[in-house]
DNA sequence: ACTTCAATTCGTCAATTGACGATTTATTTT
DNA sequence: AAAATAAATCGTCAATTGACGAATTGAAGT
């Protein structure tokens, strides 16, 4: 019913970066770049491919695939990098845990504007900037394969973020802020849950029903919103 | 920063089961369990253990160690299937895509019961039935490595669950359908998407906070069915 | 031009890994 | 109890894969 499940880790990106290498006159040797960078630029750009490569093909791919994603030699990959797990992790901290901007939270508190105008122009950031297919596969990767590495990035930054969104939404909503912390927090997990599961549907699901994302954030935001009136005002625990 | 990110594709399991093996008389010489089964009885064995294997350390996790966590010989494995992609693809087509009970479309069109009580119900039995560990991480693996995945089993039976609960949902509250058919999905994407990305957080990104699940749901459904009625109220399109 | 030094590649090793032919071992049949 | 059949293992092969010493090549300084 199904084709063949298991990773590919070249096909698509390898057959094109060898139809590149063709083009260079010889056809019977491949021929490299030979461009000659300083060992901290290619360090640089070896990075910036390792991150869409990895993202795109899983942390176990090979180090020869991404090495002629790169142009170059395999052996060019451990003059940068120490090993392929170093450069994982280089990769992870550049491009993963180091994108959220501290200015974001700065904004979510700015009470001149509505939440609901703040939270659209977060969210739309937030999805535009860090919920990418590269950053989305790739944190994903590497959670499933390695069971520190999200809950790092949760309980630094999104806890933070969580903690942000209900005070200033409870306090416009003009209701008093609830008892339980932890339920606070799963309040404002259910609509970054959304709004991340959108993400998750485009890029992992490959989910391509054409939709304006920014009108179904606009509907997400809303739809917090308004149940958190909802949820504030009543008892959950009556409820069968 | 962070430790080894590569899947380690053996560790717990391997050891744990190297252990139970090492317990049989000889120190020497790993004795097998050498209990015979019938082909089809095994195939089911063989099938179970892949399944919680492979969604614990990934399609590209070895045969060998699969060999092992079920106790036979690696060689024994192609004699149940003809290769690892098909054990792979018989994993799936068992495990993950029929696992989806029909009754639930019928129990969420039951208006002897309030919506609440029909979603709290639904999604209940969901998360605990389908959105286990295991499902949910083989579905990533197998999303992330293989493009049609998962949008056969969005298309074949979300989408339909999303068009029930929907239609029930708007029902209750006494509004009308909505002209767009796409925005309606993307509705019910927002109830939907707040519990499959919960148990996301806590089978792949490993958050251990402990929460009453059921509680947790219960605050999203109502958040959900709070919300309903400010989108469809007004309408989106002016909202920056 | 020649030297120097860093950037890059070549070639290869050892471990891993999917696959499977040949053989052994247990169970059932006669 | 011998023969037949099926279940399971052994041992191995070829391809893959991370890693790296040694050689090469290009550019910068003199």
């Amino acid at each position: 019913m199904y084709g063949d499940i298991r990773m590919r880790a070249k096909s698509d990106l390898l057959t094109a970066t060898r139809q590149k290498s063709a083009t260079s006159s010889q056809p019977g040797k491949v021929r490299r770049a030979t461009v000659r960078m300083p060992a901290a630029e290619r360090r640089e750009q070896i990075l910036d491919k390792a991150f869409g490569f990895f993202a795109e093909y899983g942390l176990t791919a090979q180090t020869r695939a991404l090495a002629e994603a790169c142009g170059v030699s395999q052996r060019l990959l451990y003059s940068a990098f120490p090993n392929k797990s170093a450069l994982i992790n280089a990769v992870y901290e550049t491009e993963i845990a180091g994108v959220f901007k501290a200015v974001w939270i700065v904004q979510l508190r700015d009470r001149s504007k509505s939440m609901e105008q703040r939270l659209n122009q977060f969210y739309r950031e937030y999805y535009g900037t860090v919920l990418t297919r590269r950053w989305m596969r790739l944190f994903l990767y590497a959670s499933l394969a390695e069971a520190e590495m999200a809950p790092t990035y949760i309980a630094s930054i999104i806890v933070h973020l969580l903690e942000t969104v209900m005070e200033e939404a409870v306090h416009e909503a003009g209701l008093r802020i609830p008892q339980d912390h932890a339920q606070l927090q799963e309040i404002g997990w259910i609509l970054h849950g959304a709004v991340s599961h959108l993400a998750i549907r485009r890029h992992i699901y490959h989910d391509k029903t054409p939709i304006d994302v920014e009108r179904v954030i606009a509907l997400q935001v809303k739809s917090f919103l308004g149940g958190l009136k909802a949820i504030l005002r009543t008892d959950v625990e009556d409820v069968v």
